[in-house]
DNA sequence: TTTGCAATATGATTTAAATCATATTTTCAG
DNA sequence: CTGAAAATATGATTTAAATCATATTGCAAA
């Protein structure tokens, strides 16, 4: 459904988000060996999360990745996806057709709408403090 | 959601039943012009399906693809899908987490659950003859 | 029984996503 | 004010998906 580049996106958040929590930062390699990302490729990920302001960064010794408290409610899952895959999701026809829409539906397009809709409206509601509440229970996992 | 290659795998499978239910076979050339998508291609993508018995063939000259009345009910999309994008879209993890499961799920997984059993129901209870049926009536367009 | 049409089989190329590597800049501690 | 820690910027490589090209096989009609 996402592309991996956008899984690991999501995972480096709620990571981030976690430890905020607490009240830490998160370095890029702490955040590369818990989501089990190469280094390299984690650190692309975590600028362009920073650009576009769905984490908070901050350089040199003692810096790291964090998110305010704010933010863990602002920040929805539909933001990340937005960023790392674009509106495709939301927009793209099933069935790849460039017409597709309400007036001209492809074959698929009305069995699929509510789908899709149940789709965004799971990705917009949710937000950090979601993702992360459970985790702390103990009633879900970030592991590999 | 799905690959490209899936998509044109499903707007061809609906071309054939199509012009199947009108007693017409059609050929390769015929299918990739309609579906906008290169003759050699598509040609890959015929035999997939034609070698997965989601659609039939005959050689030579007159022969094409088509589907018979029985399959017209029997092939589901869901069956498309899983020829041409495996079981990705049914069980991967939307995090990509190896390990998550009822017993041990994502952050995301509880929200995710029912959208994905949605999305299950849709594509195993649409058979050809749904997709085909708003075609005829003009409620459902298949062009580019 | 030959000829042309049409599917089949297989391999090559291109493109985009995913991954890897390195150099630069910023900040804080000492 | 210097050195180490950390993010940032950019480019190279690898891998997989998508696309293109060509040769082969089977069928049916003339």
């Amino acid at each position: 459904m996402f592309s991996k580049t956008c899984e690991y996106a999501i995972r480096a958040t709620i990571i981030i988000a976690s430890e905020s929590q607490l009240g830490n930062k998160v370095s890029l390699r702490e955040i590369a060996r818990k989501i089990d990302s190469p280094e390299s490729f984690t650190a692309k990920i975590l600028q362009k999360l920073a650009k576009n302001k769905l984490v908070e960064s901050s350089k040199g010794n003692g810096g790291g990745f964090f998110v305010s408290k704010e933010m863990l409610s602002k920040v929805k899952l539909g933001q990340i996806v937005l960023v790392f895959d674009g509106d495709a999701l939301y927009n793209r026809c099933s069935l790849g057709l460039q017409d597709c829409s309400e007036i001209k539906p492809c074959p698929f397009h009305n069995q699929y709408k509510p789908i899709r809709e149940q789709l965004k409206k799971a990705l917009d509601s949710t937000d950090l403090t979601n993702l992360i509440s459970g985790l702390k229970l103990g009633e879900t996992y970030l592991k590999i």
